[in-house]
RNA sequence: GUGGGAGUAGCUCAGCUGGUUAGAGCACUGGAUUGUGGUUCCAGGGGUCGUGGGUUCAAAUCCCAUCUUCCACCCCA
């Protein structure tokens, strides 16, 4: 009985075709971290759930994968505990690790353990894997690629400044369209001290970050059952929805939060960060965002997320800082500040509005068709002198009928095939077709890397 | 955790007011063309219709259960 076979749900494999694409969004953020100094680490995909737990709030903990225990894994469970099918309890009976669920808390926990081995302030970028159990749907899996940029140790807000840099970059050279939107978590606490409503921090922050979502009355009414009173929530919605540029917005908030010390220094750091940001120019739209709250607990200063201004597909990317993430590791007054990019969710953009570029792709370009046990042995040293010069090339591995060898350069779009008979063995040449125009041409082994260059750099012009 | 859709060939799907042997396109294999691909034409292989039960002379089709999956909400990349 034969089974079909699956992966589970929201994972996903990646054909050689797509993983092209992929790296190359992978390559190019890569590239921008290290133009910006940042070093690449890599740390295990599964921590110890006491690392993990607690970090991401109460939804993060109950999303987070979690591994059953080795060997009998049930021995400290007693058969009382188990018939009470207390879940919480009996979870963290059965289970220690957990799969990592964002690299910035493994992050927060590989710089206290290293902490004499590196540099502060401590650069790093690390682009791996991450699993939440969510139910999965579009452009939300429970598998997939986070890209993060990281500094710990240092509260410049030079360190913002440069990471809305890379933002802007990264999309730049992917040729994405993008709006970048800050705000800093201190203006909405000022804010939200201002008018009273400061413990409904947390839950405030949810529900404004809905607002272009839900829009304006069912964020209002989902304030009212929070408790909160019209007069109030129309203040926020004032405040929210205040549109002008990023100087009158900013006296707004300060004329309004001028009695709080989180207001304060918000407006403080704002105003810095944008000091920066004047004197430079930028391909995304920045725009200061009042309204951008971001759901993770551990932010305390500025936030940031960037939108694609083509496809309607939430955040690709997203980040800020955070005060004392390392804290609970016990390594006190450690300010940090990263971002993260959504790999999975910028390749279903470009995909969308066929931003991949063609030439990225890049696969075996020569072919050597198989004649057979001499003709193949006659090749060889040829599909050598190839790879040594640089050119991806491979030979058909059986020979079988020469127009099923075509038919496998044609699906592998590979631009050039060697005819390598016979007959040329004969007179000591080889014929070189090439699978974009058709034509052929009988020439010297020698001379089949400058044709194939001279042709390419004609081809690019 | 809440709500809605869908499970038929490797893939995308048609068939569903029950009725002989379950179809198409793509993919695959062979041939037209034994040294020439992308176009065309011909032929072929491949399915216990998700699983279990029920109704019926008769079920892919109707009913129930169950599993899987997709979408939306919550939350998030």
């Amino acid at each position: 009985m034969k089974q079909k076979p699956s992966i589970p749900k929201g994972t996903r494999d990646f054909t050689p075709g797509e993983m092209l694409k992929r790296n190359y969004i992978f390559n190019t953020i890569r590239t921008v971290f290290e133009n910006y100094a940042y070093l690449p680490i890599e740390t295990p995909a599964m921590e110890k759930l006491s690392t993990l737990m607690g970090k991401y709030g109460e939804e993060g903990d109950r999303l987070l994968f979690k591994i059953l225990n080795s060997g009998d894994f049930l021995k400290k469970v007693s058969d009382e505990e188990l018939t009470k099918r207390d879940i919480p309890f009996l979870a963290n009976k059965i289970s220690e690790k957990g799969l990592r669920y964002d690299l910035t808390v493994p992050f927060a926990r590989f710089v206290v353990q290293h902490q004499n081995d590196i540099v502060f302030p401590f650069k790093r970028y690390q682009i791996q894997p991450v699993w939440r159990a969510d139910r999965p749907q579009k452009g939300r899996y429970r598998e997939f690629f986070q890209c993060d940029a990281d500094v710990i140790g240092s509260k410049s807000m030079i360190n913002e400044f440069e990471l809305v840099q890379i933002m802007d970059e990264v999309f730049n050279r992917l040729n994405m369209p993008v709006t970048i939107k800050i705000n800093n978590r201190k203006l909405l606490q000022g804010i939200m001290e201002s008018m009273g409503i400061k413990e409904k921090f947390m839950e405030i922050t949810v529900i404004i970050d809905k607002l272009d979502k839900i829009g304006e009355t069912k964020v209002k009414e989902e304030f009212s059952a929070l408790g909160i009173s019209d007069e109030i929530s129309d203040k926020l919605m004032n405040v929210f929805l205040y549109k002008d540029n990023t100087k009158s917005k900013l006296d707004m908030i300060k004329s309004l939060t001028e009695n709080t010390q989180a207001g304060t220094k918000g407006i403080e750091e704002t105003e810095k960060l944008w000091t920066y940001i004047d004197h430079f120019e930028f391909d995304a739209d920045i725009e200061l965002d009042l309204s951008l709250a971001r759901g993770l607990d551990y932010y305390t200063g500025a936030i940031f997320e960037v939108v694609a201004q083509d496809v309607d597909i939430g955040s690709i990317c997203g980040g800020g800082r955070y005060d004392d993430l390392t804290g609970i590791f016990g390594l006190e007054d450690l300010s940090g500040v990263g971002i993260s990019f959504g790999a999975d969710r910028i390749y279903d953009v470009l995909e969308k509005t066929g931003g991949f570029p063609e030439t990225q792709m890049q696969q075996s370009e020569v072919l050597f068709l198989n004649f057979g046990a001499q003709e193949e042995i006659h090749c060889l040293p040829w599909l050598s002198a190839l790879r040594k010069a640089d050119i991806n090339a491979e030979i058909y591995p059986d020979p079988v009928k020469i127009k099923k060898q075509m038919k496998y350069a044609d699906k592998k779009k590979i631009p050039w095939v060697i005819i390598l008979g016979k007959d040329e063995m004969k007179a000591d040449k080889v014929k070189l077709k090439n699978m974009h125009s058709g034509e052929e041409h009988l020439i010297p082994p020698n001379d089949i890397v400058n044709k194939i260059r001279v042709t390419n750099q004609y081809e690019q012009k």
